[in-house]
DNA sequence: ATCATATCCGAGTCATTTAGTAGGAATTAT
DNA sequence: ATAATTCCTACTAAATGACTCGGATATGAT
């Protein structure tokens, strides 16, 4: 029930754009630096968001990449889900309908799944990058002041 | 982000533990026909449970399982921590503390992970074993009646 | 006592997934 | 041209997941 190294690299390196992409391309060198994630695994993970459609590139030198919305639009739920798949704790393809499993025995487990599922993605959906920067510049002024 | 097997046969064996040793013990053998998971493997799964204190075993013939108390007082969080671990998206030995991490990138993404981390819980913490044992009760019925 | 029925328990296996690396092709500003 | 950059395919090592096996131990019934 862990979230893989894709989902917390590919969060990091998004605020990194958020707070970083304003005006300039940024590359996955230095996003790479400042994150500390190494620059080949980084592409992977960036690759996945640009086919998610979170993220733009620009090839060649002085490119780089740039989100696509701005931090207020995109929410972790839509990072996570880019990233990671869908939330749900199971494969379960009768989790978002009504059905009643086959296996009677099987399916009241399918109640908790679901609960499980709904209580994630609210989360998720409900903190947008912009709020992540936002405590991120209450982190970086209060261990300026120490 | 999945729960194993592990958690996901573990939480059907409880529930038929819970309808099935009333009085008797119950055999890793009649839970394994009743919810199709192989006997040797159920074994190492009640293992846990009764490790974690929610199941005790008598040994020899006649012997089998039985809860240690009533579904009631067992909740779906105790099952499935007992079975997975702790139910956190990572590993952060920060999640449960108001430190801020030494990378300060890496703290932002903190919040959300507590944030999910306390929200499975609590889906989970305020089910019990007795909710699923009547949600199954009345989808055996529904099924009888059609 | 013996035997069938159970749990207990350590070790081993096989497949899949995770977490990367490596290297080169394609693109573009300078 | 060249340096900087993304793009893309293939590969690999380690960890995890999902089991299986076999034997030891315990116990009620005959």
């Amino acid at each position: 029930m862990k979230l893989s190294t894709k989902g917390r690299y590919g969060l990091r390196a998004m605020i990194d754009l958020a707070i970083h992409s304003k005006e300039n391309q940024v590359s996955i060198k230095s996003i790479s630096e400042r994150q500390e994630i190494s620059e080949n695994y980084l592409e992977r993970i960036i690759a996945l968001l640009k086919k998610a459609g979170y993220v733009k590139s620009t090839r060649g030198a002085q490119g780089g990449y740039m989100l696509t919305k701005k931090p207020e639009q995109i929410s972790v739920g839509n990072i996570l889900r880019a990233l990671e798949g869908d939330l749900n704790p199971v494969d379960c393809s009768l989790i978002n309908d009504d059905k009643v499993c086959l296996e009677s025995g099987l399916c009241v487990t399918k109640f908790v799944w679901k609960r499980i599922s709904d209580s994630i993605n609210d989360v998720v959906d409900n903190i947008s990058l912009q709020d992540l920067v936002n405590e991120q510049i209450e982190i970086d002024k209060s261990q300026l002041s120490r």
